[in-house]
RNA sequence: GCGAGAAUGGUGGAACUGGCAGACACGCUAGACUUAGGAUCUAGUGCCGCAAGGUAUGAGGGUUCGACUCCCUCUUCUCGCACCA
């Protein structure tokens, strides 16, 4: 009888459910293991994509459990966000009705890939419940001045009608993460959170076990530069302006300054002659987009302000310019210009004949006049009483000299916006802010949280936030002096709500706090997160922000959410291109689940490539998985085999299977599914090939067919579960322990050699193990190649490597 | 431009600290059992060659008894950042 995997799959998951054989118990002793991946957003239909996230990382969570850890594996469901409310507007039906109807489907979907999530501890983010305490934070952030509000030109994406974060304008062209449009610029009032204030702490991964990558992403992104901040007179004007230089050193080479257009200095210090020529620039300046603004490929372009800056060190008189490669939002929005040592000044130096003095000497020799600006290392010349130093050195005695004179001290810069938080949309966490005309910004007192998302809100996107147009929302009284006042109209990034989901899963029905803070303490930090590298910048930046925030609040304390984190890579479709309905090229699990059981899909998924590359979905393959999965049935129902069987020593037998198990548990340890599924292939092989032979009448054979299960049944845990039964077993396979290998039976008793010749492969013998070269040499001549390859030369060398190589040097 | 990573059969991919390149699969070829096969089993399958053998890990060089692995140069591709002072 072969397997029948629809009716298996009913039949587990049902026989589960009513155990609960998936409930994480918070009363059992033992470690815990909190396994969590990135929580979908509830798009409608679970894609391949979500299985490719989900599968091994359930997979490995039941592993951890095998291994006798309280494991916590929760899922829940992003729920707020732009495409609820997109695909509201289309098909004329609410968005809170559109994402409940996908997190159904959604649920019965996740169900079928017959992953271990304990249900008891499912969120959703758009439910009341969850949002309160979004609310509840944004006002202790609020409380700490972690929050403020800010007028100031910000990202806008005219197609989703709403701001964005810097993090979430993508690529060269600038477009919407989200929807690919272009983004423009807007001054508008927003929210932001001071991240900033912990860029240095973000930069610090100690103890991390997180891939390279996105601690470099994230170093980048934070982007940390060191160097000296001092500020500059105006001639004949009473103003200073500060700028900041990372090459101090070149001080002396300083030929002219520049101001960002939007400069506040820049109205008050243009000469009236050079004031129509600066207000047309301005003016165009404004007018180009950011991606022509800050496109490389631009010819750097400016205008002379009229006025002179005064040099601190020599007093020489440098005019100031004004020019768009120059950003106000950087620095101070001012440079000291050193055309020879930086290549964008002396591009604008070039262009506009000004000076290019050197003043840090290339150790091969100057070669004047210069091709381009020299940005390597030197002595200094032409740089007063400092030429001759190195440059490093002179960098370090400059800072000094200025910071002793009290001329300008050394100051650390950051690439790193604070984050705006606020969006013009309606599906998401109201800001929970009462405008007073009179008592200003005033938090929403705490009993009266949530402040609750009208459902009756007209939430056609018109670029301003929905929530205005509803009159009922928007008045309310202040609670400070109870006078008339507005609600803010905005609502949170949903980046907000991910950024501290992980604290709520272990308390998902707390109604005092946002978390029991006892669950916290013993299931925080996450022991393994699982997710794409898509994130690196956005949410897995935001949550580490989050938890040093919400520790500086007293809420946690603990610094770090996630100790280690792993990145899948991402299923393409089968023309190799990114997924996607327009495209129609998007695979549906549930198509493969009805055709080939969830178990193959889940298993194949695991094989086809390592899961960090991910890489194009080919369902060819999947007949291979199913073929295996077809022998361990027959070997564990112990149906007879065709093949003639070959006998087996049971030690080189015994050695087999804690080879394997010793393979198995290390891919599983380290993410390895595809070796380790070919592992078990491998053994599945053997045994199949010994079926039949004396070892499959002993209780070593029965041994092995039971530690074949147990390897499995994280990857396929119906028919591992079904089989286990089968056997006579009474407990769920789930429950039992991960086989164990005896190192003893790893090493072997007789190793097979390979002998080369100068090199090359010219036979193998087998011999056993821990012989001297000697004896080895000796097993070697007597092989007919050998003394053939051998044959009227002389042995110049021998290298004998113990029990792996032995490699004659002849001649 | 800067930074990170990658390149191995017809395909997906193995190869631990330098030690039998191509594990495990897909596909393909031939055969067995079959009314049938998209089931199962057997044999084969990098390339050239009847064979002995030669030759192969993007290209070229180097180190070494020995290189997919280490070093240098180059090519191509993917990803991230991009006038950040």
């Amino acid at each position: 009888m072969s397997y029948n995997f629809s009716e298996s799959e009913k039949k587990w998951r049902q026989h589960w459910e009513e155990q609960g054989l998936y409930k994480t118990s918070r009363q059992k002793e033992g470690e815990k293991y909190y396994a969590l991946t990135m929580l979908p957003y509830t798009s409608g239909d679970l894609h391949i994509g979500h299985w490719y996230a989900i599968v091994p990382s359930d997979a490995r969570a039941r592993y951890k459990r095998m291994c006798g850890y309280n494991v916590l594996f929760p899922m829940g469901f992003d729920a707020f966000g732009l495409p609820a409310e997109n695909a509201a507007i289309k098909h004329n039906i609410h968005p809170g009705k559109w994402t409940y109807a996908n997190v159904e489907r959604m649920r019965k979907q996740l169900k079928t890939m017959g992953a271990m999530f304990d249900w008891d501890t499912e969120i959703i983010t758009c439910d009341p419940e969850y949002y309160k305490w979004n609310q509840w934070l944004f006002l202790k952030f609020f409380e700490h001045g972690l929050a403020y509000k800010k007028y100031s030109p910000v990202d806008w994406c005219p197609k989703c009608n709403t701001t964005l974060a810097r993090e979430q304008v993508v690529g060269e062209d600038r477009v919407c993460d989200r929807c690919d449009t272009p983004v423009g610029k807007r001054e508008l009032n927003q929210w932001y959170l001071k991240i900033t204030d912990y860029a240095e702490e973000l930069l610090d991964f100690a103890g991390l076990d997180w891939p390279d990558r996105v601690k470099t992403m994230q170093t980048n992104w934070i982007g940390r530069s060191q160097g000296v901040e001092f500020s500059m007179a105006v001639k004949d004007h009473p103003e200073t302006f500060p700028v900041f230089t990372t090459r101090i050193d070149t001080i002396f080479g300083v030929s002219f300054v520049v101001l960002a257009p939007e400069h506040p200095l820049v109205e008050k210090i243009t000469t009236p002659e050079q004031a129509e020529a600066v207000k047309d620039y301005v003016h165009t300046a404004t007018r180009r987009t950011e991606i022509e603004r800050l496109s490389t490929a631009m010819e750097k372009d400016g205008v002379f302000t009229g006025a002179y800056a005064i040099h601190p060190f020599t007093g020489c008189e440098l005019p100031i310019y004004i020019a768009d490669y120059v950003l106000m939002s950087y620095g101070t929005g001012s440079i000291m210009a050193v055309p020879a040592h930086d290549q964008r000044d002396f591009d604008f130096a070039r262009r506009y004949n000004l000076p290019i003095p050197l003043v840090i000497a290339p150790p091969e020799g100057i070669n004047e006049p210069l091709e381009k600006a020299w940005t390597g290392q030197g002595k200094l010349v032409n740089s007063g009483s400092w030429s001759g130093l190195d440059n490093e050195e002179a960098a370090a005695r400059l800072t000094a000299d200025m910071e002793a004179r009290g001329l300008g001290q050394a100051k650390v810069n950051y690439r790193l916006r604070d984050w705006l938080v606020s969006r013009q949309r309606y599906w998401g966490t109201p800001i929970p802010i009462i405008h007073c005309p009179t008592c200003g910004q005033v938090a929403v007192p705490e009993d009266q949280l949530p402040v609750l998302l009208p459902m009756d809100a007209e939430f056609r996107p018109t670029g301003e936030s929905p929530l205005r147009f509803h009159e009922g929302f928007l008045h309310t009284t202040c609670p400070k002096c109870g006078g008339p006042a507005e609600r803010e109209t905005d609502t949170m990034d949903t980046f907000f709500d991910s950024s501290w989901y992980q604290y709520r899963y272990v308390s998902p029905h707390e109604d005092k706090y946002p978390f029991d803070p006892q669950e916290v303490e013993r299931w925080l930090p996450v022991d393994q997160y699982t997710g794409g590298v898509e994130h690196a910048t956005m949410h897995l930046l935001y949550v580490r922000f989050f938890t040093k925030a919400m520790r500086d609040m007293g809420l946690i304390n603990i610094s770090e959410p996630m100790t280690a984190l792993y990145n899948q890579g991402i299923i393409l479709g089968e023309d190799s291109e990114k997924m996607s309905k327009s495209r129609g090229n998007v695979i549906a699990p549930d198509n493969l689940v009805q055709q080939y059981g969830a178990d193959a899909v889940r298993v194949y998924m695991m094989f086809m490539a390592p899961w960090e590359l991910g890489g194009p979905w080919n369902s060819d393959g999947i007949g291979g998985v199913t073929r295996f999965l077809n022998r361990v049935w027959r070997l564990a129902a112990g149906e007879p085999s065709e093949q003639a069987p070959e006998p087996i020593a049971p030690e080189d037998f015994k050695g087999l299977l804690h080879k394997t198990i010793h393979r198995v548990t290390g891919d599983m340890e380290s993410f390895k599914f595809n070796t380790m599924i070919s592992a078990l292939m491998e053994f599945s092989n053997h045994l199949a090939k010994h079926q039949g032979a004396e070892i499959s009448e002993t209780a070593l054979w029965q041994q092995a067919i039971d530690a074949l299960l147990l390897m499995l049944a994280p990857l396929a845990p119906v028919m591992t579960e079904e089989l286990w039964h089968r056997r006579g077993h009474t407990e769920s396979i789930h429950l039992q322990q991960w086989p164990k290998f005896d190192p003893e039976a790893l090493i072997d008793k007789s190793v097979t050699i390979p002998i080369q010749v100068n090199g090359k492969l010219r036979d193998t013998i087998t011999i056993g193990t821990s012989l001297d070269q000697e004896a080895v040499l000796r097993a070697a001549m007597s092989s007919a190649k050998i003394s053939q390859a051998l044959d009227n030369k002389n042995i110049l060398k021998i290298i004998w490597i113990q029990d792996k190589l032995l490699n004659l040097v002849v001649k």
